[in-house]
DNA sequence: AAGAAACCCAACCGCGGAACT
DNA sequence: GAGTTCCGCGGTTGGGTTTCT
């Protein structure tokens, strides 16, 4: 199949990065871009395939990317998007502010998934397993969700900042750049005037907590950045891929058919969905809507507890 | 203190599909 | 239209770290 022949040329390096190929790349990427994956380690020096420095770029290097450990609010995010998209781990990325696929598989398998099955829930299906409805109170959880987020509303019932958010209208900014600070998703150098000699620092602090002129009210406390205001620093896709400023109108067509194609695989995940509204967008889903969808004819009901009814 | 087991996460692999020739 | 190249995605692996015994 692909094959990748730039992996099979020899002098080629696998294994982890040293510090001194992290160097190389950014320097190469944040000065000409990436252009093809595949020429940028020749010009860069390095004796690794494209492919492997993409992979580098994309979930280390890349200044926009958030570091640290997950906070609650990004994991309820997580369970969210994921009941109702399942693994699609790059479209639920687009849902966390500088968090990679990567990241998010990874915390999906090693933490949340161990989270839902101790609270008797399938995290495949977000359904309670039936062997559990009378135990899953009695475990402990070794991740922690929000406080607010109680086992008897872990099935259907969504984090209301999260809610919120997803239901802002198309247009409505969350947060702006300031009118000194040109737009991120513009701007053909992300580093944001970081010295290219100043690398000490890099990568381990994010490019937001380190830039000074971007206060900290910017921040979307929920991780979800999803307007399309020509002023907000998140748009729809909110790891806009890092590349060489793209001449006007030198791929409208592409653009078009990857909102498409979004559009029909996102609608093909939910037939729910795409029967009452065929514009269906990942980005400005209502999740409320799906969960009154989900959730209203369950919700009527009075039930004593959980053990009341099962999923399956 | 030392070895084993569990955990975490960076990186790789293989596939599908778009773009290019 | 067919073949090739490239990119992006999800699944998997392997090694380093932490926790347990």
């Amino acid at each position: 199949m692909d094959g990748h022949r730039c992996c099979t040329k020899q002098n080629v390096k696998r294994g982890l990065w040293s510090p001194e190929e992290d160097e190389k790349l950014f320097t190469y990427i944040t000065t000409y871009g990436h252009g093809k994956w595949s020429s940028v380690p020749k010009f860069a020096g390095l004796h690794r395939c494209g492919k492997s420095c993409r992979l580098r770029w994309i979930n280390y290097l890349r200044p926009d990317l958030k570091r640290g450990s997950f906070t609650s609010e990004e994991k309820q995010t997580i369970i969210d998007v994921h009941r109702i998209l399942g693994n699609k781990w790059a479209q639920i990325a687009k849902h966390l502010r500088g968090r990679t696929d990567n990241e998010v598989k990874n915390i999906w398998n090693s933490c949340i998934k161990k989270m839902l099955f101790s609270q008797g829930l399938d995290p495949n299906t977000h359904n309670l397993i039936p062997s559990h409805q009378r135990a899953y109170n009695d475990v402990a959880c070794k991740c922690n969700v929000s406080p607010n987020h109680e086992l008897s509303n872990s099935v259907f019932t969504l984090n209301s900042q999260i809610t919120n958010a997803y239901t802002l209208e198309m247009g409505t900014p969350i947060f702006a750049v300031p009118d000194n600070q040109p737009p991120l998703l513009q701007n053909p150098n992300p580093v944001w005037n970081q010295s290219l000699t100043d690398f000490t620092s890099f990568p381990h602090v994010s490019s937001i907590e380190s830039t000074p002129n971007i206060s900290s009210s910017l921040v979307n406390l929920s991780g979800i950045g999803l307007l399309n205001h020509e002023n907000c620093v998140w748009g729809d896709s909110t790891f806009a891929p890092f590349e060489a400023p793209i001449l006007e109108g030198e791929r409208p067509m592409r653009q078009e058919v990857l909102q498409e194609k979004e559009k029909v695989s996102e609608m093909g995940t939910n037939k729910v969905i795409q029967n009452v509204d065929t514009s269906f967008d990942s980005s400005s889903f209502d999740l409320r809507f799906v969960e009154s969808t989900f959730v209203s004819d369950f919700m009527h009901h009075d039930f004593i507890s959980m053990d009341d009814f099962a999923w399956n």
